[in-house]
DNA sequence: TGTCCACTGGAAGGGAGGGCTT
DNA sequence: AAGCCCTCCCTTCCAGTGGACA
């Protein structure tokens, strides 16, 4: 057989120094043994939820908390804790605990909601054609079959709740009262401190009967958390000294986040093992944080369905043919809808592009303000917030868009 | 000070595509 | 097969608005 040019990549690769001893520990969704800096958050959540163990329902309860200050992981480590300690108590107690970690980005509409918790008691229903009521009985009368204590988790629960009302919260924080056999514990985690202006008292008061915050780590935090991440997840002496500072120092000048600052090390060490270099160095922390942050642009745009992309691009040809000026609401949706007729398809309307403008201001590829022009109006005042170049590298290898290539609207 | 512009953004609803029940 | 119901994506309608200008 010949040799394939596979074959001297991955030899050239063992023989190279070995950067890592276990990658994967330092994802931000690992779970460690131990959680540092987060103590009093989990004996505060153990508390809350050491009802269970005796069979009794633990109140509902709500975690805020900004990205990466530990709701999740603390949450999840509690739960496993209890999950094992139920497992050791099994033949003493008459009950089964069920758990349901469900994350509101994903699971985001009430039909959703009550289709993933059917899933988790072993209900099979469609992921479309049943009435949501129908769903929701179904779920509780499988779950009220046997004894049991479900902890139902919502992680970014407020998307949920933005998108498609609170609902399914009202019903799920009044289950118990229809419940003869299981009890329900809620627990609702969201970054956003606001989020409680959208809910409905009733929800409010139900679903927030205990609260716990989590406050950002500092950068003296995020030291430990990497060094005991980094113990585990590299080989001994593999990191320069003021690597980890330096992860920890650039995700604290974002509110301590850990879940940055974890990515930050993992993606050093492997741009380390790239070069395969001897040790993992400053200068692949700084690397590391300019990939990262094109990566997401890169990724965010390659997703971008095509009416958004064709905005985008126009306001990329605005900014290109008319230098800095700032464009308005109304100039990209010419734009649009010219590049639109050019190749080919059905302009969407300017209500709609309103939203789509919204949205990609919210992704952070463009800032949109709201300004007034005085008798010319009220409109938008739309900038780039990412360089032209990656607009046109990353767009322009859309093939749609890729036609536009070199096009000078006809509105200049 | 009132007018008026060019929108914004909420609300309601249409319809396509999918699937269930009877 | 008919009648429902779901989500998703979109349109239509329209009241509301900040501030330059007459």
């Amino acid at each position: 057989m010949t040799k394939q040019p596979l074959d001297g990549l991955f030899e050239s690769l063992m023989a190279a120094p070995q950067i890592f001893k276990e990658r994967d520990t330092l994802r931000h969704t690992y779970i460690p043994d131990e959680l540092p800096h987060r103590e009093e958050e989990i004996e505060r959540l153990g508390n809350i939820l050491f009802p269970v163990l005796s069979g009794s329902t633990p109140s509902n309860l709500f975690l805020y908390g900004k990205t990466g200050t530990g709701k999740t992981a603390v949450t999840k480590y509690v739960l496993n804790f209890l999950l094992d300690k139920i497992k050791e108590i099994s033949n003493k107690s008459d009950y089964a605990l069920a758990t349901s970690f469900m994350n509101c980005q994903m699971v985001n509409t009430n039909y959703r909601v009550v289709a993933y918790l059917c899933d988790a008691v072993g209900e099979k229903v469609p992921f479309t054609g049943l009435p949501t009521d129908e769903v929701y009985s179904r779920f509780k009368s499988t779950l009220d079959s046997e004894k049991k204590l479900m902890i139902i988790v919502l992680d970014e629960v407020d998307i949920l709740v933005k998108k498609s009302g609170d609902e399914t919260l009202y019903n799920l924080t009044r289950i118990n009262t229809d419940l003869d056999n299981s009890k329900v514990c809620l627990i609702g985690i969201s970054n956003d401190l606001k989020f409680k202006e959208y809910l409905d008292p009733r929800v409010l008061s139900s679903l927030s009967e205990e609260e716990i915050v989590f406050p950002p780590y500092t950068a003296i935090e995020l030291i430990d958390i990497l060094k005991q991440r980094a113990e585990l997840g590299f080989q001994p002496n593999i990191l320069e000294e003021g690597v980890i500072n330096l992860c920890a120092a650039l995700a604290a000048q974002e509110h301590g986040d850990a879940r940055k600052s974890l990515d930050l090390l993992r993606v050093a060490g492997e741009i380390a093992a790239r070069k395969k270099a001897e040790e993992v160095t400053e200068e692949h922390v700084r690397i590391a944080a300019i990939s990262i942050e094109r990566d997401t642009v890169a990724e965010a745009l390659r997703t971008l369905p095509l009416h958004p992309k064709l905005i985008l691009y126009s306001v990329y040809l605005l900014e290109k043919h008319r230098g800095s000026e700032n464009s308005i609401t109304g100039d990209v949706f010419n734009v649009y809808s010219e590049l639109c007729s050019v190749i080919n398809i059905d302009p969407l309307t300017q209500r709609r592009i309103g939203d789509f403008i919204n949205e990609l201001d919210m992704l952070g590829l463009i800032n949109a303000k709201n300004i007034s022009l005085g008798r010319y109006g009220r409109t938008k005042r739309i900038k780039l917030s990412i360089p032209k170049k990656q607009i046109q590298d990353n767009l322009e290898g859309d093939e749609r868009i890729g036609r536009l290539s070199g096009h000078v609207p006809e509105s200049f």
